[in-house]
DNA sequence: ATTTTTATTCTATGTTTGTAGAATAAATAA
DNA sequence: TTATTTATTCTACAAACATAGAATAAAAAT
């Protein structure tokens, strides 16, 4: 299975804000210029046929939801770029991140009550 | 600018290793299947089109290096995979990765001895 | 001085992506 | 019941990618 390409990921985020949504919501999610409606359309096909979504039908409209959590989806990208970029090492791409993005300090604190958590069910 | 293809980034990673190399010694560090080496001078062309690589004639011959740092490179990357799926929240992304990679304990704290560093640099 | 090897660029083809108009079908309004 | 709106699929086309053979140029080997 293909992955998503970049404007289906912007698609599927609107998807996975919303659980599910009809095909006209999410051209309206959009920000403007908002694409043509065919635009979507067209993407969304895709990606039901990448497996990625699916869909009831409602009248003669389509209600699409996620067929993958975001959560999972996102699993498999960063654990991608790890082995991509950082040998595999997730603890090597730990200190990178800590040292490069823009955490404040507050945010250091939470992150680290998070860790200890995470220790404790380990 | 445009960005890195899947496989320019593979090939990339490969040079940023090395800090600088041969398009034969590319060739040699890519695992069986090895691919043409018509395939990998036309990925160095298109990455130093790109501007992210360059080169230093020696002999016939050309040494090529890295344009951008690693760390650059994935800094832009991690914030823009932050932009997109987690409302530019870093330390909501955070969260996610620390219960969603699979660190032992021992990294864990490890983490946590990064983070104290950070902290008190801020 | 030819032949052979090596390095690089050109050309090429099939696939995927981004974007959307045209066509069709069905429902609704006039 | 004909005209119009709405929903979805088809078709299209240019740009980007993945991959690599053919062509060329230069050096090295015979």
């Amino acid at each position: 299975m293909p992955q998503l390409s970049k404007s289906e990921e912007e698609l599927m985020n609107m998807l996975w804000k919303r659980k599910k949504a009809f095909m006209k919501d999410l051209v309206e999610s959009y920000p403007e210029p908002k694409p043509a409606i065919t635009t979507v359309a067209t993407l969304l096909k895709r990606m039901t046929d990448k497996g990625f979504v699916n869909y009831t039908n409602v009248g003669r409209s389509r209600e699409y939801y996620p067929m993958v959590k975001k959560k999972d989806y996102f699993s498999k990208q960063v654990n991608g770029l790890i082995k991509n970029f950082f040998n595999g090492s997730a603890s090597q791409f730990a200190s990178f991140f800590t040292q490069e993005t823009d955490l404040s300090k507050s945010e250091l604190k939470e992150l680290k009550k998070l860790i200890d958590e995470e220790i404790k069910r380990k």
